[in-house]
RNA sequence: GGUCCUUUGGCCGAGUGGCUAGGCAAAGCUCUGCAAAAGCUUCUACAGCGGUUCGAAUCCGCUAGGGACCUCCA
């Protein structure tokens, strides 16, 4: 019953311990909010959101930090940054925070849509300038960065000396100082003139006249790195050395390498222990990625409103497409994987709530030992599964086998009491914790308006009494018309009729 | 060019030495006024070649395909 987690930087599964008895430092990289969220962003904020629910459910007190990074060149797309001071009005200008503020709000509407529970803390990078700048003073005094025409830089090839550079990303230090591979990338970095090495990462930048977002420093005028927020940020709240960082695979080099050696000089210890990185959403096989302009953004996946879509999807549908694959696996998007996701997340909760008003009777003994045997053995493997790296694709897997004895105990073709009534209640009970609690998933329909359900019910009388007159032109016109509004009626084995969205 | 990963049935996806993953789709059956839903059954795959082993989808090698990172990136 003990927590493994699969360590980036080690390579190896390891066995969960933290560094205070009970408690849980995480840290994983925001969103940055100079555009709205796709799909691809939806796995790490979904994924560490599992983690987090798994972590309070093992009974750790949980400090989740999840930055916002709000700090940088912000432009709007169609939109015209350029901004000679005082030419235009104040309104006409664009203004960076604006920028922020509207992706911010968007990116919180989503995580509410995804029902991914709220970060501890999440800070801003733009709040945080002071402790920013005190990192990168601390880092220069200790001798390794250097000042350079009014930007810092972070000396990686003094680190790499003493220190292992490279390793999170499994990065051969001589190729990256030497940097004869660059000969084959076209983009040409910025700045790259002013370093001592290629190799070496910008903690401050000094910002050019027309740049709207600058803060003063000791240095002039200009804003942060966009590696330094992370460590500045994560050692103000969780201390030196805390538990887990979380993020895309993406981010491993160079942002997490970089942070690291940040934290590592300022602090003199290893900021993590555990390092944990999703795999990516790929789109026929490609990385989704603005680069690639094959990005699907989450308000057009909701809204079915992209050429690759052939329908709107439910934003628990993509939660639960997300849970089917393990975080370390590369995923796949198409609009058919992603239907059938839905149709498999329908079915799963139909027998959840079915489930769910069941009556157990009383210190009932189980009739079908073999079945009793079978199902304690599903129930009891889920949390050995979360407990294997977060295999939530196997905990789905076992509640499927276990949704049609579920269907078959409603329609009487498996008797109640072939199962225990303590089995029955884990049932329920484990259910409710790996689905509502756990993987944060939820019904996808709104029918628990009480005057919906009355209504229906009432439609759900008439059909019946047309049935029996065998007036079956009224009874389908019901359900036939129901079904065309998206409604769908279910006539069951005791002549009792539910209904459901479609 | 370097480093690393990956290739599973019509599709999506678990699985790292021996035992049915699971889902979707499809087909048949049961139930049903018809249908849907539900249940039962069928579909048994691991890129290719070679090796290790009593035994490999799982380990090793080679070949082929795909991808990620090296550059903003979840």
């Amino acid at each position: 019953m003990s927590l493994s987690i699969y360590n980036s930087y080690t390579r190896k599964k390891e066995p969960f311990e933290s560094i205070t008895p009970g408690h849980v430092g995480m840290y994983v990289c925001g969103p940055t909010v100079s555009g709205e969220s796709h799909l691809g962003h939806a796995r790490p904020y979904i994924g560490f959101d599992v983690v987090y629910r798994y972590l309070t459910y093992k009974k750790f007190k949980v400090r989740y930090v999840r930055n916002i990074t709000d700090a940088g060149h912000f432009e709007e797309e169609g939109r015209e940054a350029e901004d000679k001071v005082g030419k235009k009005a104040q309104l006409e200008k664009l203004e960076p925070m604006e920028l922020v503020q509207k992706y911010t709000n968007l990116f919180h509407w989503a995580m509410k849509q995804f029902n991914c529970i709220e970060p501890s803390i999440e800070p801003t990078a733009t709040g945080h300038i002071v402790e920013q700048i005190n990192m990168i003073e601390e880092i220069i005094k200790q001798g390794y960065a250097y000042v350079k025409n009014g930007s810092v830089y972070f000396d990686v090839k003094k680190y790499a000396a003493t220190h292992d550079y490279g390793k999170l990303s499994g990065r051969v230090i001589d190729e990256l100082i030497n940097a004869e591979s660059r000969e084959v990338t076209t983009r040409t970095l910025e700045g790259q003139e002013e370093k001592r090495d290629a190799a070496d990462f910008a903690l401050w930048k000094a910002a050019p006249a027309e740049h709207l977002m600058r803060w003063r420093s000791p240095w002039g005028e200009g804003f942060p790195g966009w590696h330094i927020e992370c460590s500045a940020m994560a050692t103000k709240y969780l201390g030196a050395s805390f538990d887990l960082h979380g993020g895309g695979m993406d981010l491993q080099f160079p942002h997490h390498e970089s942070e690291i050696a940040q934290s590592t000089i300022c602090n003199h210890v290893a900021p993590v222990k555990y390092w944990m990185h999703n795999n990516m959403i790929t789109i026929n096989g490609r990385k989704m990625g603005k680069s690639y302009n094959n990005v699907i953004k989450l308000t057009e996946l909701f809204s079915g409103n992209h050429p690759l879509l052939t329908q709107a999807f439910h934003p628990m549908t993509v939660r639960f497409f997300i849970l089917q694959s393990h975080y370390r696996s590369p995923l796949d998007f198409s609009s058919e994987a992603l239907a059938s996701s839905e149709k498999a997340f329908k079915r799963l909760w139909e027998a959840y709530e079915i489930l769910k008003k069941i009556t157990v009777t009383e210190n009932a003994q189980a009739k079908d030992v073999e079945l009793e045997e079978k199902v304690k053995n599903w129930l009891g493997e889920m949390e050995l599964f979360m407990d294997d790296d977060f295999s939530s694709p196997k905990v789905l897997a076992n509640m499927f086998e276990m949704a049609p004895i579920i269907n078959s105990i409603k329609d009487q073709l498996i008797p109640i009491d072939a199962l225990s009534s303590k089995t029955l209640l884990l049932m329920k009970e484990r259910f409710t914790v790996f689905l509502e609690d756990v993987f944060g998933l939820q019904g996808a329909g709104g029918t628990d308006n009480n005057q919906l359900q009355s209504v229906m019910q009432l439609l759900i009388d008439i059909r019946k009494e047309a049935k029996e007159k065998k007036d079956f032109a009224t009874s389908d016109k019901i359900r036939i018309q129901l079904s065309e509004m998206g409604i769908l009626l279910k006539d069951e084995k005791d002549g009792n009729t539910s209904w459901g969205l479609a």
